[in-house]
RNA sequence: GGCCGGAUGUCGAAGUGGUAACGAAGCGGUCUGCAAAACCGCCAUGCGCGGGUUCGAUUCCCGCUCCGGCCU
């Protein structure tokens, strides 16, 4: 039996300089002949059009090195977690068998949890017609619904779940649906290698506060763009980190350095609820991201 | 100097003679198809300072300080 091909994973909170490690990686190994793919795990940056926002900053001009996970969709299409392991999982097929190596980058943990165990996820596809009925009502109607249906169900869910309205509705529509099947356990065909990169809040923080800065000029105009295209605000594009402040900016609301300082505000929170995920999730190997220099792809 | 208004947590902001809403920030969490989302918990023994009235005052009265406006 060959040995399972190696993937890693890199993840951390924002600014934490993921990116910028899985290309160290990939060019030390193009050097040593080996091609390397990244595939990126980021809910916001399938969006085309959602550039400086996003900080897509992967160079293109990059030789030898295939990217995937980007641009995938159009502003007013969603993607959710099994979509983007289905993707993905593909990628990662495809680019194993052609003997590349893969690196995967992402901040979005849900989304890489859903890659490396393809079945975690109920097996019910959404059901949109039941959620946009179901979104009209209040949460004491949908924990009534759910407890009608499937009262063990609602009984599992712990306190912050049963408040919440998506929670409910997918817990509805999971138990409503026709053959509420468990999931098929796949057996692991890769070795994954999770790795962590962390710095302390404050260097987090400076690192966004500087970003934010920089990026805040140009974003203005990819959020005029964007709207300018796409001017339903309810879409879920909307809800990316920046949006909301430059919106109020754009409505003279506030001022630029105050939709300054609630993006920065907006990524920092983000990067603390990632940091909470993350935590949790013990395969992560956690390296110091000033002393990642040593890490290189076994071999 | 006079008159009026205000002074509540880090910020904004309600409010009552019986012991401080709410929003934001902050802190801690949740997580099996919207996840940069959505949701949950915590967060002023204290209401500018000093007296007084009262069983009890942040709330009423007196004085003071500070801020804003108007007048001289």
């Amino acid at each position: 039996m060959s040995p399972k091909p190696k993937v890693f994973i890199i993840v951390g909170p924002t600014a934490s300089g993921k990116t910028a490690l899985a290309l160290r990686l990939a060019e030390a190994s193009a050097k040593a002949g080996q091609f390397t793919s990244i595939i990126s795990a980021d809910s916001r940056q399938v969006y085309r059009g959602l550039d400086v926002l996003t900080g897509k900053d992967i160079p293109a001009e990059k030789a030898n090195l295939r990217l995937f996970g980007l641009d995938l969709i159009d502003p007013d299409q969603t993607m959710n977690a099994a979509q983007y392991s289905d993707y993905a999982r593909a990628i990662l097929a495809k680019e194993i068998k052609a003997g590349r190596q893969v690196i995967v980058v992402g901040g979005t943990g849900f989304y890489l949890k859903a890659f490396v165990s393809p079945g975690s996820l109920a097996a019910v596809t959404p059901n949109d017609r039941l959620r946009q009925e179901l979104n009209r009502l209040p949460v004491r109607e949908l924990q009534h619904r759910l407890k009608e249906i499937d009262a063990k169900r609602l009984a599992a869910m712990n306190q912050s779940d049963v408040a919440n309205p998506r929670r409910l509705i997918r817990a509805i529509e999971i138990a409503s649906s026709p053959s509420p099947s468990g999931s098929v356990p796949e057996g692991h065909r890769y070795s994954f290698v999770w790795v962590g990169l962390s710095l302390p809040l404050e260097e987090i923080k400076k690192k966004i506060a500087k970003r934010v800065d920089r990026r805040l000029p140009s974003a203005i105009s990819e959020v005029k763009s964007l709207l300018a295209a796409y001017p339903d605000r309810r879409l879920p594009i909307y809800t990316s980190l920046g949006i909301a402040p430059i919106l109020r900016f754009l409505d003279g609301e506030i001022s630029h350095a105050q939709a300054r300082q609630l993006w920065t505000t907006e990524e920092v929170q983000y990067a603390k609820r990632q940091l909470t995920w993350f935590k949790k999730q013990q395969q992560i190997i956690w390296y110091d991201q000033d002393r990642i220099s040593s890490l290189s792809f076994p071999t």
